[in-house]
DNA sequence: TCTTGACCTTGACGCAGCGTCAGGGTTGCA
DNA sequence: TGCAACCCTGACGCTGCGTCAAGGTCAAGA
């Protein structure tokens, strides 16, 4: 006769595990010594071999039980199951490995792959790298709510790239930061700002994007996050407000009465 | 603000979810409105976002924290660790699969390939199921013992195959199985087993066997597994007695006083 | 005004498969 | 007789939440 830890040495399992078995009754209780040691036979470490050889493949202990007993067609089904089951785990691990090499590779975090194109593209055109980070998370934000329609916004950001201008905006608010804030500095940004808005607003872009932007409060709260993310941004607002422009992430036109 | 309803749907995750990484202190825990409610802003869609994204690329929460706040380096090495896991898991998964498909195969619960090989040989021959059935679980057994042994004995047992009278042998024990246990049955079945054992024991195949068992606690186990699958293996071991053999796993020619 | 339904709160159990104490009793050997 | 190496039961821990339970809150309709 064995005792449980010559049983577990024999089947190669820890006597805990077999003790688990015991307790969800996938191993039948032996007889017990006059100690209460539990004594087993031979027949248990075939059991426990067969129990251990379906568990190592992969299958769970609960439907262990049934699978002993199963007839040759059962049997196929569940073990065509559980490999169904296998194949679907070995491919999110995949998608997984894709997913944190994406990481590794950058600002991916959270991101469409445009948006890091585009983020890469600001680098590329020498924006302070803080400004790039303030965009990132503003764009964390607007794909979280309309990630269907994140390709025509950033078609329209890599087209205002593409002007002059912008790279000089990005410009003149990383004097901002860097050199401090003034009144001339602000006024500069702020009547770019005006101005390109007002060409956008001329040839319909922003009416197009604010349509798109069809959430009042969801657009009030990137607007807070904005405000809240650096200083300098209300104060911008407020220029902004004194050349007639309301908003932030959506900008409009204040009426002329 | 956002509900902590509005903070789960913006961010594609569940309320208990969000609740859980605020247990954890994943997510720092935001102010309450006068009810007692959590009200959100901004910041935290882009925190929660993070903290999913990670997550999702099968970064453990416990880890998250550490990883959003770790510079490239240690992101790296992180990132590493993981893949590796990750990497691990699916050479695990693939190996369940290996091992399922070789059980949906056939007899393979739990034996090595030469014992698969040796059963199916057994069935070529024309062997009773029935007694396929007992020397598989007899297999079990001795490959949980001697595990580097196996090639050894079934090669032993292959070559046993080929003699005729093995064949004979087993058929007889069928006989006795089907048609009922007669004298003459169990001396014939006897008789035979003992012309062979003889003959083996002069070859000296016996006593190489019987080297290689080297553990009289488990032989006992063994044979006692064999008394209890069925009762006409009793019946056989007094025969065999009788004519001067003991064991049954282990077989010996007893001393001639 | 009352009711309904959709939210919100905390607290607690459940899941898979054991690992790992804690706090005891037993056995076998020197 | 003492010690190491076993055995026992009971209970918590781990992962990442899902899922009640038993309430309180809020907005809208009858």
């Amino acid at each position: 006769m064995l005792t449980i830890s010559q049983l577990a040495a024999y089947a190669g399992v820890t006597v805990r595990a077999v003790r688990h078995y015991h307790a969800t009754g996938l191993l039948p209780e032996p007889e017990r010594d006059h100690a209460g040691y539990r004594r087993y036979d031979a027949k248990a470490v075939v059991e426990l071999i067969r129990i251990r050889t379906l568990a190592e493949a992969g299958v769970p202990l609960a439907r262990v039980q049934e699978l002993l007993a199963a007839d040759e067609e059962e049997f196929a089904g569940a073990v065509a199951e559980i490999d169904a089951r296998l194949r679907r785990e070995i491919r999110e691990r995949q998608e997984h490995r894709r997913q944190i090499a994406r990481l590794a590779a950058g600002d991916s975090l959270a991101l469409p792959d445009e948006v890091v194109g585009y983020l890469d593209r600001m680098r590329e055109k020498g924006v302070p790298e803080l400004l790039v980070e303030g965009e990132r998370d503003g764009w964390i934000l607007m794909a979280a709510r309309w990630p269907e329609k994140m390709p025509e916004f950033i078609a329209d950001k890599l087209a205002q790239l593409e002007d002059p201008r912008t790279l000089r905006l990005y410009l003149l608010i990383g004097d901002l930061l860097e050199k401090g804030v003034t009144d001339e500095r602000l006024d500069g940004v702020a009547d770019l700002i005006a101005e390109m808005a007002g060409e956008a607003a001329a040839r319909g872009d922003l009416d197009r994007q604010n349509e798109d932007m069809n959430d009042e409060s969801y657009v009030a709260l990137i607007d807070s996050f904005a405000s809240q993310s650096h200083p300098l941004v209300v104060q911008l607002q407020q220029r902004m407000a004194e050349r007639g422009w309301s908003g932030w992430a959506r900008m409009e036109k204040a009426e002329q009465p």
